[in-house]
DNA sequence: CAAGGTATATTCACTGGTCAGTATACATTG
DNA sequence: CAATGTATACTGACCAGTGAATATACCTTG
């Protein structure tokens, strides 16, 4: 069985990664696939039992490294919590900029396999939307705020709903306003905390 | 020349719509189209120049009727004008629920599509985007909100989140928290402009 | 009004090409 | 020599688009 760390293995999940993100997971052949990786279809189906496989696998690369991405740029940011949720939407202007960005592979391959709801692939993207937001949510409780759940989940809205916006009208600019949007519902949640319990520790985790 | 109103092109169209929001743009053939419409292949191609062509008519044929069905809901709702915004969501959340829905078939299609930026049925998306973005906004200005322009783009962000999500994780919720951060940043959008300028009529629109 | 013509609308059968996946065989190496 | 890995060449299915012919409806003109 290859293990993870194989060459081959590693050089063909490079090559899909790429292939997948810029054009889409229907649109690519597995051969071309193959192509980009140097190797034969058949050495790829030695390494991945079938397309579905290869498309879960290569999400699931994507998973650990997206999530630290994001946790970095808000650990390196400075200023107060909705600063730091801000400067996550900045940081994703920025990249929305580059002429190769094309919005949350997660998101799309999801769009693409709306008709077959059990795919492997979708299973692996609803899970990473969901660390996010529990990261969210974690670091929202760890200030205090009480409706850590439910500012998290507007926040991975208003993400989401940028990454599709900025796909659609190719308009980094509405990744700032919702960056905007999400600075000010974090102030707003802050602020509430503020009035009902006067400023403490943050409540033990439970 | 067909008319628009041509039953056969009607039929072909209803046909293609049903297909390509369940199934999604690459995955249906033609011939599935013309088989659903009960007519040949051929055919298709005497109404429709290419696949590319239906596409886009099938886009351009579902953006009025959307406009106007957000519209209604929201002129039907009770109460304030958060209220009226958070009512969209409400009725978008149940139409969430029923087994067939699968997004918002402008993203969809844009997401499919997204290695091929300047093609028809992006720009339809995109057009029917802005438009939904340009009525919010003036619903905004009549209610003297000064940002308007940006509670619209708030509103278009946390709407199109929300059907990314829902559809990511099959879970109608998210568009209920959409809705309440829909309603959260109108309200305080309208307290805005009560501070700043006294409660007066809204400014003539310029 | 009838004969012939022209534009519209539709069908059947086909083409060239692509795709996911496989059968079989060869190489490398522990 | 046996397990692992890679290559060539193939299969059966499907797909976007087309060629040639036919049917229908309307229109012109003798």
């Amino acid at each position: 069985m290859a293990r993870s760390s194989d060459p081959t293995r590693t050089r063909i999940l490079a090559a899909a990664s790429r292939l997948f993100y810029a054009e889409g997971i229907r649109t690519v052949s597995v051969d071309a696939v193959a192509e980009k990786a140097g190797i034969t279809k058949k050495t790829l189906y030695y390494h991945f039992r079938s397309k579905d496989d290869l498309v879960a696998a290569y999400l699931a690369a994507r998973d650990q490294p997206n999530l630290e991405l994001f946790k970095r740029w808000f650990d390196d940011s400075e200023g107060a919590l909705p600063d730091k949720i801000a400067a996550i939407f900045r940081q994703l202007a920025r990249a929305a900029r580059h002429p190769k960005w094309r919005g949350c592979g997660f998101l799309r391959t999801t769009a693409e396999l709306a008709n077959l709801p059990g795919h492997p692939a979708i299973r692996i993207g609803a899970a990473h939307k969901k660390k996010f937001e529990a990261w969210l949510q974690t670091t929202f409780e760890a200030a205090g705020i009480a409706a850590s759940g439910e500012l998290a989940r507007q926040m991975l809205l208003l993400l989401d709903g940028a990454f599709a916006v900025v796909l659609l009208h190719r308009d980094a600019s509405y990744m700032e306003t919702a960056g905007e949007a999400a600075r000010a519902l974090t102030t707003a949640a802050l602020a509430r905390r503020a009035k009902s319990a006067a400023p403490r520790r943050p409540p033990a985790a439970r």
